[in-house]
DNA sequence: GGGTACCACGTACGATGTACGGCGATATGC
DNA sequence: GCATATCGCCGTACATCGTACGTGGTACCC
């Protein structure tokens, strides 16, 4: 790290997010609105990866000299939570989590989540641990709520439902992204991979005792060449969550 | 970024991992051992957070100059790569997943990799859905999958099993992480921080809008704060996804 | 109109990953 | 036993990063 992330006031951080203007302004007005930033942000985030997300280039995409945009965000962390928020806004334009039962419901909060961060890949190499309290996740996380209320979990269920349902998503996709990266990079099919490294592998006395991992590894691998891979393990791990909690419901 | 991470030879980086010797070596021999070389760069990063793994910093605890760790990795991914493996070697000291039952064994497994990263927290910053193939992740990956071997499971499936259970430990092993940190930063309390932000929180007019996301998120709140709680979370989503196995083992 | 608060910006610092080239030791081929 | 090709090691340099600091200009309040 160049410099120690420089200290944020939280309240100015959520002045920002929410839009709520400073009454005393006495000197000079800024050129460009916080949607604005955001949206340059974006832009640029989305031309390439979060590497692309410099305090320099959103400055210039701006128009502005590089420190101006200190103004704006009080740190790079403040801008990548202005980002962050606004992408969270796409969500949903609906208004609400379409389907008619709650399973189909939560499947749509697990497809929404996926599309939204192929949409905008820079979102995984987010820390999304952390809540941002932003208008973006605020109504992200009402209307993911909305979905599993009313069917009989305690609020503390609730919130761990959505919560398991959403990083179970963001998981998947990320493994997709790294397939397809490696995939990519590598401009090689898997024959020529196993081909390349062969005597390297063969090398490798001990890999004869993790038959396991080999078996299934392969039966893995083949399956992950098929169409529609990733959205096989998302689905499989989308219906185990939803069996559990009918289980819950069942017997609570 | 400052340079585009250099091309990597994949060989190479598994020769590397596996400590596979290149047998002509017509110079002088490295001074180090990799092995060495994880230790040091491990040592580093639990002191500190993934950012004190820098090649000027690991190179300096080996007493090296820094351009010589070139010559043991090709990258600072390659680097990465070998200390995450290095990590990876601790799991399971036993030789096995402990436990009588599949769903025992299951709860091992995400016990056993929160322990880790609650060892080693930087593991939480590295992205670990692409695979590094080595001897650590291997042993990690076999010793998983005979958790849930034999009990009626396909083996793509059992893939899909062992994948769900370590994403959904990690998971909430970052946010546990991520509430930790808010936390300590802050150094206030629930209390104070409402007080702080009040006058910005009553300007946001939306915010009534939002009224399950205010119920449910200060019921988990409170519940955050009691005792236990990031293991609750984790005990939730493993119930769930244990349940749900049990439902496809019962109706396949 | 004077004072003051705030936006904008240029410069500079420490940090990062790594490309490049030179030096010196060493293990092999004769 | 010796020449030489090879490789470990390292110093320097470059582009890039986040951001601290200081200066100048502008728009509002009294």
């Amino acid at each position: 790290m160049p410099a120690p992330t420089s200290p944020r006031d939280p309240a100015r951080t959520l002045a920002l997010l929410w839009g709520v203007a400073t009454p005393g302004a006495r000197g000079p007005q800024q050129s460009r609105t916080p949607a604005e930033v955001a949206r340059a942000a974006v832009g640029l985030a989305d031309a390439g990866t979060l590497e692309a997300l410099s305090m320099r280039r959103v400055a210039a995409a701006l128009g502005l000299g590089t420190m101006s945009l200190y103004t704006y965000v009080q740190n790079k962390d403040d801008l990548v939570d202005l980002v962050v928020d606004h992408a969270y806004g796409e969500l949903y334009p609906q208004g609400a989590v379409p389907g008619d039962t709650w399973p189909e419901r939560l499947r749509e909060v697990a497809r929404a989540n996926v599309a939204l961060v192929e949409r905008h890949p820079w979102l995984l190499d987010v820390d999304l641990a952390r809540p941002v309290l932003g208008p973006g996740e605020t109504r992200k996380y009402d209307l993911e709520l909305r979905a599993v209320d009313d069917v009989g979990l305690g609020d503390v269920e609730m919130d761990a439902t959505v919560t398991l349902v959403v990083s179970h998503a963001l998981a998947a996709a990320r493994r997709a992204r790294a397939a397809r990266l490696v995939a990519e990079t590598s401009g090689q099919t898997d024959d020529e991979w196993w081909e390349a490294n062969a005597p390297v592998l063969e090398a490798i006395a001990d890999m004869s005792t993790y038959t396991v991992a080999a078996r299934v590894g392969s039966a893995a691998g083949e399956a992950q060449q098929a169409p529609y891979s990733a959205s096989a393990e998302l689905e499989f791990g989308l219906g185990r969550i939803i069996a559990g909690i009918e289980a819950l419901l069942a017997h609570p």
